[in-house]
DNA sequence: GTCTATACGCAGATAGAC
DNA sequence: GTCTATCTGCGTATAGAC
């Protein structure tokens, strides 16, 4: 990997670790092995950096998610595959994360992508509860924008909780709790099938 | 307000606001009105201000909480009547917030609040939850601690995605979702009272 | 491309006068 | 109780040599 490279991933990672404001040039240099002078030769300066770093994130984000969601099966089986995947539980996750960052969310440029990180989630969720619905896995009555916003407040909000008590336990448990609802939602003859 | 009122409160809502990362003391002495000496009067310094601070605001949170959830009323109206209270949406939660700050997080007196706050609210809501099924208004199959976490955690997670979005609107969604699955709980007979 | 030198202001606090 | 110095180090760069 290339000094440019590690300044990259180096940006990313103390991002997620300590957000924007908690993160300095010379902590990305020290963990890129990176001297001052060769951070500021190929970016122009913190801001710069972390644009790239948060653009790239937000892509790989949503990459990770379409691989789950775009699998053969029902509807229910693909949001379970996604909510279930592996996780960094207690890091929580990188784009949410920025959320709280007050720097970030003042900076246009900075905060497109994780606003729309988390917008196409919801789209894409409901998406698939549409289909769903369609091929009668799901009840009709189900709203499918509601119930996503709804599921992907249940992942940020779980790593939340996961975070506060120290352990994965109650993002495990939000999570099992929403599927167990949504569920109930698959008419009976849907259910006897799974 | 006396002096040492003022820190405080000018404390908590920049804790509220920026985080404990991106509070300075010149900040908080600033927005309260009172000089560098006068801080340091009072209080041992940021550590000992931000303690006082996060220790008010977890208790009025539980206070606030629990005057919606111990009304008389069904457990579905009572968690209604929780999630759709007034709240200071696209601001966020004063201390879900806190999780996502490292220093607080790696400093146990200033954490403990917030532990203790989100794990008391997802046991309160979990016991609400078993009252409803006790009462004959909520199946029995439902699982309270993971209902309850499930229902925490969409709190959390939707202000997660207002802030991201810059409105409210997926908050309300997240809420409507959620509850529009759980009242698919309530058994049919329960339904038709309701 | 990378290094070292230099700069200015803020973070976070202490000391002692009033 | 409050005020004004004073202090050390860090944050965030810029300049210019190699």
């Amino acid at each position: 990997m290339n000094t440019e490279e590690r300044l990259i991933e180096s940006t990313r990672a103390l991002l997620w670790e300590r957000g924007y404001l908690g993160t300095s040039p010379k902590a990305i240099q020290q963990r890129a092995g990176a001297g001052q002078g060769s951070m500021y030769h190929h970016f122009a300066g913190k801001h710069g950096l972390a644009l790239t770093a948060i653009r790239r994130t937000a892509e790989e984000l949503q990459a990770v998610a379409e691989a789950r969601l775009s699998v053969p099966g029902t509807a229910l089986e693909r949001i379970t595959a996604y909510l279930r995947r592996e996780r960094d539980v207690l890091k929580g996750c990188p784009v949410g994360r920025l959320t709280q960052d007050p720097d970030v969310m003042a900076d246009p440029a900075l905060r497109a992508p994780v606003e729309d990180t988390l917008a196409w989630l919801r789209t894409r969720l409901a998406q698939v509860l549409d289909e769903g619905r369609a091929a009668g896995e799901l009840d009709r009555r189900l709203d499918p924008p509601a119930t996503a916003a709804a599921i992907v407040a249940v992942l940020q909000g779980g790593y939340v909780l996961a975070r506060a008590s120290g352990t994965t336990d109650p993002f495990d448990q939000a999570v099992s709790g929403v599927l167990a609802l949504l569920a109930a939602h698959a008419p009976e003859t849907a259910r006897q099938r799974a």
